[in-house]
DNA sequence: GGACAAGTGTTAGTCACTAACAAGTGTTAG
DNA sequence: CTAACACTTGTTAGTGACTAACACTTGTCC
């Protein structure tokens, strides 16, 4: 399933469309890094990406959208599903996350960062985004049962929510430092937060 | 509590805007309960209470911070500075956690099962309450820092990160249970799994 | 090449929220 | 007791995110 190839192939339609896509999306971005998020209305995206407002939500279904990232909670969720059996639930998301995070880092560094300060900076994004995680934990929580073939209980719930919130900590920390520190340096000792549980 | 004689006495203006104000918080919920927090306007929020929408406003901010909580952080970030030193961070949230939510269960128990299902059943409301849990989480990570005698760094912040997100797991989870199960059984268990940390 | 469907713009509207000003009411000094 | 005042409120007008309805254009498919 997915890899959708069968309906919308290379039509002339479907190239405008992720054309649309695309220009809506950089110049909402550019706006909002220029003049702030708040102070860069909807109209104005549209006009500069040549389209009038409806075209802009029939893109998008908010003005928060068109920041989020989407796409990465599935793929960290398959990186979980397949981790040893042996692994903690904690270690197994840890080196999931990592295995992803690197990834995306080595491509896509500068505009990682940056969408990231967006977000951490800005309330209404950061409340989104916070949004967001509930289903992100829901994610995880699946992954882990799965992985070990169990239904979801309150246990793996907590540890999904826990993981999530030492991740989030991290990108926090990451914008704080302006992007000086290592991001997966500080993802592994959010993590090692968390590991050493109760312990001094 | 707090019977704030000191400033805002018994004047006729301040009885008048506690009034004003506990009339507004009153039908917003009542309202919110019957017809739904979406399909609640603000408009029929004052008209309820008697007052133009300007004066909503006046009195809370959004319509969403009619239903917080509020006064609640300082009161748990009082209850952990107040935890022995040789607790860990992890164990001295538990327990400041436990000793104020047996408080409030003891009297607002189905004030608060009310409240905690709309929040957590309404995405907007949702993601507030998410926001507000950034400011928690400082606040928690001063506590834990005060109590030591030491800077917030990262691992305290994780470890109040985690706590929170332990603390919403369950209240989610209560709602979820329509209530029938204990919290704070459920808050316990919610630690136990962070306690656990990368054990089975 | 023509019918159909998909994508878009225009217009008008709702709702949360804000600014400015005018009017009413509690407070307080004389 | 009353007049100046400070505070609270309502009214009006406006902005911005978001939606619904309709007409128009333009790929697509036979």
């Amino acid at each position: 399933m997915t890899t959708d190839q069968t309906k919308p192939a290379g039509g002339l339609r479907e190239q405008r469309k992720a054309r649309t896509r695309r220009a809506i999306q950089e110049h909402a971005l550019r706006l909002f890094l220029t003049k702030g998020y708040d102070e860069t209305t909807v109209e104005e995206i549209a006009a500069a990406a040549g389209v009038s407002h409806m075209t802009f939500f029939r893109y998008f279904p908010t003005k928060e959208a068109v920041v989020e990232n989407d796409d990465y909670d599935p793929l960290i969720a398959e990186l979980v599903r397949n981790r040893p059996a042996g692994e903690s639930p904690l270690t197994a998301l840890h080196a999931a996350l990592r295995t992803g995070l690197d990834a995306v880092l080595a491509t896509d560094r500068d505009a990682v960062y940056t969408r990231t300060r967006l977000v951490v900076t800005n309330p209404a994004l950061r409340a989104r985004q916070w949004r967001n995680t509930a289903t992100t934990q829901s994610l995880l929580a699946q992954a882990l049962a799965d992985r070990e073939q169990r239904p979801v209980d309150l246990r793996l719930r907590v540890i999904a929510a826990a993981a999530t919130a030492a991740l989030i900590t991290a990108l926090t920390t990451w914008v704080d430092g302006e992007g000086t520190e290592d991001l997966r340096t500080l993802v592994d000792q959010a993590f090692a937060a968390l590991g050493a549980g109760p312990s001094t």
